[in-house]
DNA sequence: TTGTACGCGTTATCAC
DNA sequence: GTGATAACGCGTACAA
């Protein structure tokens, strides 16, 4: 390692360290003459300071991190772009860490805070139930976003009402005269807004009066990624080889609409002449698919920006609504139509 | 703040920091005692190391770092999955940095490579020609991966032959009859992929005996996400409104050719009955659209495992092939169909 | 305006 | 097996 410090640039340029420092840094108390002089040398022997010194040194760092797992989910692209914005906007930097799959987000987020002495964290998609108790350990502000599962009331959360969501879209299904409605599930032992949205679909039925029928739901296989095109294709697959009658499907997500589709005109069936086909997140691609499809959409920019708003309360001590609830919106595509009653 | 440190541990514990340092790192000399006791404290305080000053201290850390621009393109989803696998794989610690739209990516992994002792760094999706110079000023191996454009021959470099795999792309649409092909291309100041991929259409053109017709290519406007859905159904729109004639639109990416669909269809025409669509880069969504995307397809997966493979190769000085150009495949979908000779 | 010296939290090198 | 102590590279109080 040839790696040059800044007591080399401060011995470079005839200088002290803190010369060196206070030029880096923009201070106030510099000549301008010499200020010049050791960027000049700085960038002839590009030097670039160490940054673990820097935030080891530092008291804070007008830093916020956002925490996500799964980061190439479409469904979180706009959302950081507005992370992004309103948070370099604020004067604050950015940082964007991506969780693997199978590593503790709150541990991760401790870490962080440590490491970049961070001002506030925002975990994207939520928390799994089994590490919300750490949580207590964070000493900075934080936010949950898009996930309102399981956390007590005073966890800042920002999300929609999974539940009331996924009820109203199976309910608007049934108005259309759906009754054989298969719904395209997590796995059966998610925790989370698989859970939820199955919840909704539960209520949803009972209120219609329709039975609940175990026949109707495909839950994801052990292993597979949930929300992904082939599942959504595999299920719906595995859904018209049951031979179990249906005239609509309902599935967990977009993704998994549109891949339902696929099968269905593999299969093929028409869309949705055949079958309805429903889905959940209002992804742009929901609407740019032929036929475009059903679903619900959620606010995301109003609930990013809620999010990072939500975070700036707190990290200024203002008095803060601590759980905002967003309504989404049914947004009617071609992937669904009204049941006549001939068809029934 | 109310950060614990490792000293406090120790006096907690009764014992020095060497001690409890070597009790986190898993040190082979310490009494198996003593070592469960100061792990047990560091439990009950829930004690953080920091990791600046580990970063700080420690020579080297086996991380590899991956570079991103735009993360959340799913171009790149499949291929960060095979790099987490391999790296961890290979006991190495990963670390995925987005690196914003406007940062200079030579400049983050340059601090970056100082901040956390880096093996090795990825540059996927490439980097902009400007900042090539610095790149000398790394230390550690680095690799290019997806984009060929620009860097010398020992520039170590994973890609697909843009400009040929275009070139194919056009010369097939040719070899099916169509002669009027629009092209929906990047920004006209692109320098990197798409200028590559333009310049494949021209040779296609070329070589085909077909005359290029700057009314027939839709440059993306200034300031637009280029590889957007919105784009390509702009682009396309604005095409049929320009009443240019044409009976064949190549996309620039697959995303744009869906966004292209969207436009006919909205404008009531079919695809491929009406118009043929074809795409560039062979996403997994091209093969679920309907009508399935004809495409050029990159070999993600094994291109994401030669670079990681090169980098290793490189971290551990064996002889490389530092420039790997992979070949991609002419993906048929159903968007595209041979022009009927009554239909010319 | 500039330079010196100390400390941030950790790991590694010594002695013990 | 364990405990002092010297770095790591930087920012900054304080002295000059």
């Amino acid at each position: 390692m040839d790696q040059i410090t800044i007591k080399e640039v401060a011995k470079l340029c005839g200088v002290g360290v803190s010369t060196v420092s206070r030029a880096i840094n923009n201070h106030p108390d510099i000549n301008d003459a010499t200020k010049r002089m050791v960027m000049e040398t700085i960038r002839k022997y590009n030097y670039v300071p160490n940054n673990s010194a820097r935030n080891l040194k530092r008291a804070d760092s007008n830093t916020i991190a956002v925490l996500i797992k799964g980061i190439t989910n479409p469904f979180f692209a706009d959302m950081i772009q507005v992370f992004e914005r309103e948070i370099t906007r604020q004067k604050y930097s950015f940082v964007l860490q991506h969780v693997e799959e199978f590593e503790d987000e709150v541990d991760t987020a401790l870490l962080l805070e440590k490491e970049k002495r961070l001002k506030g964290i925002v975990f994207l998609g939520g928390i799994s139930n089994r590490t919300e108790e750490k949580l207590s350990f964070l000493t900075v502000p934080y936010v949950i976003s898009t996930v309102e599962s399981g956390v007590g009331e005073e966890t800042a959360t920002v999300a929609v009402d999974n539940e009331k969501e996924s009820q109203k879209m199976v309910e608007y299904l049934i108005s259309c005269g759906h009754e054989k409605i298969a719904f395209l599930a997590a796995q059966k032992n998610d925790a989370s807004i698989g859970m939820l949205r199955h919840r909704g679909y539960r209520m949803a039925l009972k209120k219609g009066g329709l039975e609940y029928d175990e026949g109707l739901v495909m839950w994801t296989k052990e292993g597979c990624p949930t929300y992904s095109l082939e599942n959504g294709y595999a299920l719906a697959r595995e859904l018209l080889e049951s031979g179990k009658e249906f005239t609509c499907i309902y599935a967990l997500s977009d993704i998994m609409a549109i891949g339902a589709c696929k099968a269905l005109f593999d299969a093929g069936k028409r869309v949705p002449e055949d079958y309805s086909v429903a889905g959940f997140d209002g992804l742009e691609l929901a609407g740019y698919y032929e036929p475009s499809i059903t679903t619900i959409c959620q606010p995301r920019r109003e609930m990013a920006e809620a999010t990072i708003r939500l975070l700036f309360d707190l990290i200024e001590q203002k008095p803060v609504n601590t759980r905002q609830i967003f309504e989404a919106r049914l947004q009617q595509g071609n992937s669904t139509r009204p049941l006549s009653a001939a068809a029934r």
